[in-house]
DNA sequence: AACAACTAATTCAGACATAAACTATTTCTG
DNA sequence: CAGAAATAGTTTATGTCTGAATTAGTTGTT
């Protein structure tokens, strides 16, 4: 049995088919980051967070500023400030000075900060890919468009 | 532009698609968690894991073992030693001694814990019904399908 | 009965996350 | 141009979560 069948059961309700989509999508996200997390760490001694960070700068040969990381990645600003000195500690990450402001810099990816993220890139996407074995490419999209219309709401109610 | 709009682009690949399904879905996930969080520290004072771990428990007259919880929460035994710890000193759980095995026990929501959950629990279901408003009734179940078979495969695959 | 193996729960160190307070700098406004 | 307000980033205190080690009790084997 599995834990959205049990949860919230007994509860009269007249609208359990949200709540237990909810349930089984949370379910859904714990089992990959899980298994994501432990390849991260088993293969590349790294995190998920640390590798979200670089995946952020991947894109972006000029780097982004502190701020821009934290909305991006949607964690704080003192959260962004610990990891970005643990990627810099390890040389994979570097502060670069902002002309004109002196209160910013931007976090740029150093040349071994690169080289290792593509390699881990490309494992993390066989993961992914290996998550969503179980759908065809047609389910695929469906499953993107559906998301897609939950999360303009969410992101339109008072956001 | 979105998140996963930016992430791993420029990085070729075969299967982008599953990739960014990924990360809209972890973007959901975390609008509507996040959402919920904040709701249930401003209306009750509690969080997610105490609100979770309580629900467990509601469908449960007898209770569960500390390990029952572990596993339905998908956390480590540890942090459900301390969530219950918290809980039980505001007396909203209790520990009950297992007769027969002196190692364990069962937890159980005490009558206070239940009154309090029944309550913070219809709160919920309306936040989370209003997450998912933007669907139709047979686009939700058309999403809960699509996760089914995700969850069953991710399930399957060396759990 | 003795001892190994297992199970239940807790403790501990450490990574991660937040919110709030703080420092330093820049921009706005009269 | 002086002071207020806003912005960039860090620090601090606190809470969450994990994995590994630990304590205590149970079960299985011979």
């Amino acid at each position: 049995m599995d834990k959205e069948e049990r949860l919230h059961g007994s509860t009269p309700s007249e609208h359990p088919q949200a709540l237990r989509l909810w349930l089984r999508m949370l379910t859904c996200t714990q089992l990959i980051e899980t298994r994501v997390r432990a390849g991260l760490g088993a293969k590349f001694d790294t995190t998920l967070p640390r590798f979200d960070l670089m995946a952020q700068l991947e894109r972006v040969p000029d780097g982004l500023k502190m701020n821009e990381l934290s909305r991006r990645m949607m964690v704080t600003g003192g959260n962004v400030t610990g990891i970005t000195d643990q990627l810099a500690a390890e040389d994979l990450v570097e502060r670069v000075a902002v002309p004109g402001d002196r209160r910013a810099f931007r976090v740029k990816l150093t040349d071994r900060g690169r080289t290792l993220f593509v390699a881990m890139a490309q494992q993390h996407e066989a993961w992914i890919v290996d998550a969503f074995a179980a759908l065809s490419g047609k389910e695929l999209e469906s499953l993107h468009r559906l998301l897609g219309k939950v999360k303009e709401h969410s992101k339109n109610t008072s956001n």
